[in-house]
DNA sequence: TTGTATGCGTTATCAG
DNA sequence: CTGATAACGCATACAA
């Protein structure tokens, strides 16, 4: 059976009304009173119906988080630092799935609004604003991490992705490759046209021509990847050095040379981002580019609070995280 | 401003039970009616408040996944098949870690029931029964998936783990090794003690005496691994195979052995579980033991929608999925 | 086929 | 300090 304030209140002798109160921990409540009302309720296995509380206070504590693919690692990473975080402020988290389409990312929104969540956390698709109008049309507390819009004034917490582009490119070359491959997200996606911005600055500064026919821009949904280099490697190919826009895209990529039977870092030198090894222990030592994923996600649960509170000092909070080399052995 | 069923009501001049039912597709609504009222509902951008609903129908469309850990990826992949199957059937889903914490997992079903959720899908920690008896006083439906209680009469989908282990000891043995670690879960998962029966069969099988001292229980919480094999490669040791609980333990194993200057499969043969790989191309091709992660998700969907129309023909549901050994080069 | 009335469990307002 | 009452937005039973 099913208990409800009403149930307590009976047991008790109080109202509903000072229940609620007293389990609200709100002031004014005779101390005996609460201590008498929290002691029979926790008899009683009372669990507050969050349905009914969240209707009437418009506070569901509950937020939503949507990304690409959570079955990638680096959004799992990001998706479990998003919840403990949510779960230390006593908030449940909605995990939504874009899987990069847009319509998609757009339908979780409209699935995140039925369930009345206090606010979204969201790694846009970017491959138009329109998200972005129906958080706003809709008043709903939102930051968007990882990505971010040119002529929209949003929160966001970002990394510093033309100097993450820059330090990787800058260290495929020092290693000795003139020919690097951009292996890129689609240009839609902010972050990966400030990574191929920090590409050209570095082949820059060392005097490296720039070739439109070595950066590709693709989708980088699973397995996609591995199948475009499969194909790039069925054919000439004159780079020695690959730049990945993230380390899974540089997994796939080396999957794709070892099946190849070109070696990493011998043959190939390979640099990834995001530095999920920081998370995860795996055997193959990717160089790479880290972001502070942990401080991130505390961040963003950290303002989404206080938007939900209405705490907000600034207009927008915009951060832009840094990011740093880390060198393994695959460059 | 949020639009209600009232606002369309006002607007097409029908009353809010009309528009209700309108909404709800119910049949006995006039096929005009319906057309004017679905129009004016997609023209004001309607969106039913779902906590409205699920106060008032007592569905919430909504389910909970609790489980060890997003950021693993075995986990993050069962997350993500679910959430795929879930939407389909229109449900959204509550993503908790437990930390394969028993107390955290019981605040996670608490935390489930106060956001109302029709169902629960529980990967359990098992170090008590507590969860099961929480979840059936609540009347919840629930599946467990990968673990099962011997004494508890509930719904399961786990896999073949006795077959699994003993495919896996038994490649290793055929491999050459004679002396093979087993980097097992604690005891309390039955999934760490079934395993570790067909270790045991498969060494019995090829008559090799059972070492007891080569049987490790750990916890498999990020980088305990780790650790563990540092310290244990640190002193004198005899083995040169391992069998690991996952493909995660078994990369943290290698990775170790790496640090240690282990070469694999040359000197040191690893076999792990789960086959990650089979979702993400990692460049370590390792050795594993295959389970159907997507159609287990999809049939724990299956299960729940059906648990929660009432349409449950069996008293339980039980399924063990077959397990099968996928050689790569790690052994 | 449509409308009226009621209640889901809680919180908020206000009176006592 | 406490209690009565209304309201959140919707779905359901029943009346028309």
């Amino acid at each position: 059976m099913k208990i409800r304030l009403k149930d307590i209140a009976l047991r008790t002798g109080f109202s509903i009304n000072t229940v609620s109160r007293a389990l609200q921990n709100k002031e004014d409540i005779a101390k005996e009173t609460r201590q008498i009302i929290l002691a029979t309720a926790r008899e009683l296995g009372y669990i507050p119906n969050g349905l009914a509380s969240g209707l009437r206070s418009g506070l569901t504590r509950t937020i939503a988080v949507i990304l690409s693919d959570v079955a990638n690692p680096f959004f799992a990473i990001m998706t479990r630092f998003i919840e403990i975080a949510a779960r230390k402020n006593n908030y449940a988290v909605f995990v939504l799935n874009s899987g990069e389409e847009q319509e998609l990312e757009e339908q979780a929104i409209g699935i995140a609004m039925n369930k009345g969540v206090d606010g979204i956390i969201l790694f846009p698709v970017q491959e138009s604003a329109r998200s972005i109008e129906l958080l706003r049309q809709a008043k709903i507390p939102y930051v968007l991490v990882g990505r971010h819009f040119d002529h929209e004034d949003t929160d966001f917490l970002i990394t510093d992705d033309i100097n993450g582009g820059y330090l990787a490119t800058e260290h495929l070359i020092q290693a000795g490759a003139r020919r690097i491959l951009l292996l890129n997200g689609p240009g839609h996606m902010s972050c990966a046209r400030e990574r191929e911005e920090g590409y050209r600055k570095a082949l820059k500064a060392y005097g490296i021509g720039y070739n439109s026919g070595l950066v590709i821009q693709h989708e980088i949904t699973h397995g996609n990847t591995y199948a475009l280099l499969k194909q790039i490697l069925a054919n000439r190919f004159e780079f020695t050095g690959i730049f990945a826009f993230s380390d899974v895209v540089a997994w796939e990529a080396i999957y794709a040379l070892q099946e190849a039977g070109i070696r990493v870092p011998e043959q190939m030198k390979v640099v990834g981002y995001d530095n999920i090894q920081s998370q995860l222990y795996y055997p193959f030592p990717l160089t790479t580019i880290h972001i502070s994923k942990d401080r991130m996600a505390f961040r963003a649960v950290e303002i989404m609070m206080k938007k939900i509170k209405g705490e907000a000092e600034l207009e927008c909070y915009q951060e832009i995280f840094e990011t740093t080399l880390i060198v393994r052995s695959s460059c």
